[in-house]
DNA sequence: TTTGACCCTCACGTCACGGGAGGCCCCAGG
DNA sequence: CCTGGGGCCTCCCGTGACGTGAGGGTCAAA
């Protein structure tokens, strides 16, 4: 039994331009023409047409795809394992994608805007030096952002919404005071601070008094944190750093 | 803060002529440029380029993508959600993939070749009766090989590495008995036909006496089973239609 | 001031087809 | 017998998403 290219094209889905192609190029030639010139693609020619498309829709050229197909050594069996493996590999890559939009949407949930590093992070699969190193610089020297990452990845949604509602009840613990009036050595405040601290501590990383004063610097100085604290009210972030630096001093 | 053609492509893993190519088109253009005519990009220019990443890796055209980016409602959280549907989507048709690659495995392994349609079930996601009707007919009109189809599908590896040492044992079994001269309505013969009726009935359709008799008959006039049985011993494909005849006759 | 890394704008090349034009082949129906 | 329509052929130009220089400005460091 042979197919005609019109029969092969809606068994595979493929236009017959495109097997028209495959042809010329060498990638795949009907094993038989008629009398008339007509092409006639035999059982075994399917066969390599499944594995064109297969490799194709993984992203590889067609030039590659000729290489891969006949390498010597061509067992089926040995197609369909290198097959599967690609698709495992292929699958694991798409969840790490998923992975990132959920992240993106915790951090955009959470009003806080990702770094450039961050934002592509699933695409680069490399990861040179120099921004390594500017990363670095960025986060004082310290492996607190490495170890954040680390933890965080393994949070669930529940892990998430329990985050946020302590961050959110955070903010309005210092906000309600800083509205009512309260100095930023304030008892209360102080211990809001505390607690602030240990919210970090536990779900992000290890963070010791002087390390939280460099993250209440960073709440005045990095507009992407100050603006999280401004849009509840005007100097909030200052009074919030002044409170944690209060904080610290109290315990030392 | 704003960042180069250069660092941006270092980021994203793009070269710089594709950015270039995508200010040609309007698709993201750097929201400054310099003085000198260098191309300036901000944060957001780096969020939308993210997305027109995204969007690309799935399979949209550039087209499509300046289309999905520049809809009117174009909240962060809508294009997340969004990527994290088109992701399981995605994923979940290469799962289907592996499936379909596993079962090619099976396939080669129990030495049984695919018809056109089973070869390409995977890609074309239309089905057109045309050839669903083909297949019907091939099946007898029964829906032996849609019950089939839904069953197997939940096998594990150790499931069919059962069915093959069943299959193989069952074979040996008729061709031991072939081999000595036993006749084909011989008990044991018979029993070792019943056996087989069995193993079909519980691995992949409910299958009675009569339609037992048609699968013998297959084996004798399909070539794609005629070649299983032949090559273990010449003629060993129309002794196991008889004895099944024979089984049949023996109960009814 | 010079050097080298980076940037600019043309402009042509490439890959994997799309989409006709113009013309055989072949069989069912009048 | 011939005629119409569907499928097939080759030839060839078009397209989308860039690759790859050529030829020439820009700019911080040595």
């Amino acid at each position: 039994m042979s197919y005609s290219v019109g029969q092969v094209a809606a068994f595979a889905g493929v236009t017959v331009r495109t097997l028209h192609h495959y042809d010329e190029i060498g990638l795949l030639s009907p094993s038989e023409r008629t009398g008339a010139g007509y092409r006639r693609y035999s059982e075994s020619d399917l066969d390599r047409l499944q594995r064109v498309l297969f490799y194709r829709e993984l992203g590889f050229s067609l030039e590659e795809i000729a290489a891969i197909l006949d390498e010597p050594g061509l067992d089926a069996l040995t197609h369909l394992r290198r097959q599967h493996e690609l698709l495992r590999k292929r699958i694991a890559r798409l969840t790490e994608m998923v992975e990132a939009v959920e992240t993106a949407m915790e951090a955009q949930i959470m009003g806080i805007s990702l770094t450039p590093e961050e934002r592509f992070e699933v695409f680069g699969d490399f990861r040179p030096e120099e921004y390594a190193e500017e990363a670095k610089e960025r986060w004082g020297g310290t492996d607190a952002f490495e170890q954040s990452r680390r933890r965080t990845t393994a949070y669930t949604k529940e892990d998430w919404l329990r985050i946020k509602q302590e961050a959110a009840e955070a903010l309005a613990g210092f906000a309600a005071a800083y509205e009512a009036g309260v100095p930023a050595d304030g008892e209360q405040v102080m211990d809001a601070a505390e607690r602030h601290r240990a919210h970090i501590s536990r779900w992000f990383y290890d963070c010791g008094y002087e390390m939280h004063k460099g993250l209440g610097e960073l709440y005045v100085s990095d507009p992407r944190f100050t603006a999280n604290y401004e849009s509840t009210a005007e100097g909030l972030a200052r009074y919030v750093r002044d409170a944690i630096h209060a904080n610290a001093d109290r315990r030392s």
